[in-house]
DNA sequence: AATGAATGAGGGTTCATTCAT
DNA sequence: TATGAATGAACCCTCATTCAT
């Protein structure tokens, strides 16, 4: 080990060095795109993008584009699937659980917070972006897990057969909340608060109407 | 008078009908556009609107629809405009009287709901079709004639200097609320069952938030 | 009958020029493209002839193409089908009676040959232009008609069991000769005295092979 | 001599093996590319072959493509013009042969399809692939050299001033029989039987054309 | 009052080619 | 030598809009 290896050594080091930018400026023009495409999305949803956009704020051409995308619809892909199965197994675990346990909605909902807020900008393209894509049956589901996971709600607290209609308007004030929730700029602590004053509405307002419900069927 | 007046007043006669065929037939190929537009707008949003589509299916030509219309946003225009007054000034009645009077919050809800439902497809185009239009800020004016509305039930109720930001979501969920009801193909009967329903939810949320915010201040 | 409609008589004459010159203009524009996309089809075939070239030539810009045909394809359809279904009769025609009839073999020839040569340019564009599309299976089936037409002939000339890639190879030395006919700029006068003389060229090859395969088979 | 020179013959070994080696992928990348291009050139022609394609068939990169050839056009180069001159010169050979020698036609024939069935791919990228290219031109001159020797065949038979267009056709037969002939995947042996029959066939022609135009000029 | 033809910018996408490493 | 990323012009096609009639 002479000095002949040290230098040989700082030469490897030098072209590592090398070898990481390029890595790490190939690595930022992609991101600069994924990135750039969220704010189109966000913006415009899906069909409404432009690529020529994306690219033009991404700071390369669309040439550049189509090398790391086979085409639009992957940009997407790339930018909602990771977050998917894990919206799906997340929301899969709040509505078993909140029927099984007392306390777990509360608990619940925050998961499902803190998830949405990591995930903010996906969350929002999957709720009001992607008309006519194939994520739009994925936002239907979500409707329909919270939809159970409400039914299910009603039924343990004694009140069957409630109104699907009542159901839905339901739950789209609820993904409605955690959307305009998500839409400030909040610190999660932050964040969590607000959610928990609504969980305080909403939960009133479920109860409310269980009270509402049960005199019904009485009265009938 | 003589009997060349009488042959000119028959060709006035019929030049009368034929005017008047003429202006009806014309009156028809508006409405029909217009009518074509809602249901267009009402799909796809403006942006996503085509012109194509629309006379298409309104039976015309693309040239007379820029007889009619100036432009694309002149339709939308003369779609929204008419109601954007009735909306403002319901609105505006609404959460003023809601300050003044007692037991008004049901019946100003009422009062909005029967408007909403009968200019529906207006009021899903307006807040759901109009993005990156002219009408974007209107949208948010509502938002703020409820904001306001709300603040001062919560002043009236003792709870001053409420976070506008849950306002902010308060006002959200409950303009979706709407929405989600008349996106039911409900008579106006129904309609208003839904409603009293989900006034329930809300007023006992209310309150609860409330009681909540009001301990809140004591406790600090 | 007077001056008065005279006058009105002279009117619809000169709104009748006018209705006619414009029909003309428009039909002058998709007969323009017509003619340009047959030209580019010819030197650069249906997969390398560009639409911009195309409407170039014809004077007009892409979205008049669109207004006259649905895409790209649909102007070689424009351009094929009207005589697809004429060769194809003419051919079924020719090979039914070339089996029956004695001295049809030049008549038949004689017939497809004015056939293409009045539809010269379909003709070129079919045999050398329309690979990628769907009709490349119709310039098979011309070879199969020909091939079929040329096996009975054989067989009727007591030789059976023809050798198919021999077959093959005649086929498209005869369809190959039709096209270098054709590709002489010559009068349909000159274009059929060239024929008969190829004719006379390709009688004898045959008479020769006839000749040849019989003897094949006694010496086996 | 010592045992520093020793350890440098053997490291000069060693790089040489490293050298070859270096050398043989670098020859495998390049004849892959050349290889995945006649493919390529084949199937879509010059104009339609994409260097994507060729490059991926040949598991290299673009990058890799311009280190090695200047451009699309140059791989086609490397193609053709190795056999071009072969082309060239065979067929002078033939023709003029055929005019001096008697028996030479059959000879002939035979020398030129051997080639051609040597450099299979390469003749037929010629014939059917080089539309746009600066070897269209090519094309043309082998025509002409075909050209000349059978108008040569002519005069020696009695038949002078045959009509070139006339001879324009037969030559385009020809060609397009050696193609033929070619595409069928054949053996050299019957590929030379194949040809054989088409050599009968055409000398058939021959002769008779030779019969009718030596008696049109008498009856002239 | 309406037609039908045309415009030209922009849509997503592919192409041969370049270039830093 | 070769890679992988990027370029930018051109591809086919759609759009809102215009205009002579």
């Amino acid at each position: 080990m002479g000095l002949d290896s040290c230098v040989l050594t700082e030469e490897l080091v030098y072209a590592n060095i090398t070898i990481v930018m390029v890595k790490e400026s190939v690595e930022n023009s992609r991101n600069n795109m994924i990135a750039a495409a969220k704010t189109e999305f966000l913006k415009n949803g899906y069909k409404g993008a432009g690529l020529r956009a994306i690219c033009k704020n991404a700071g390369v051409t669309t040439g550049a584009f189509y090398f790391q995308f086979e085409n639009k619809e992957k940009i997407l892909d790339e930018i909602l699937q990771p977050v998917l199965a894990l919206f799906n197994s997340v929301m899969a675990q709040i509505y078993k659980g909140e029927y099984e346990e007392e306390d777990s909605s509360a608990d619940g909902d925050e998961r499902m917070l803190e998830m949405i807020w990591t995930y903010k900008t996906e969350f929002q393209i999957l709720m009001a972006g992607v008309e006519g894509t194939k994520y739009e049956p994925v936002f239907r589901q979500f409707q329909e897990g919270l939809k159970n996971g409400f039914r299910m709600f009603f039924e343990k607290s004694g009140v069957s057969e409630v109104d699907p209609e009542l159901l839905d308007v339901l739950v789209q004030m609820r993904m409605e909340s955690y959307l305009a929730i998500i839409n400030k700029e909040y610190s999660l602590e932050e964040t969590k608060r607000l959610a928990r004053l609504i969980g305080e509405y909403c939960d009133a307002g479920f109860e409310a109407l269980i009270e509402k419900l049960k005199q019904n069927k009485v009265g009938k």
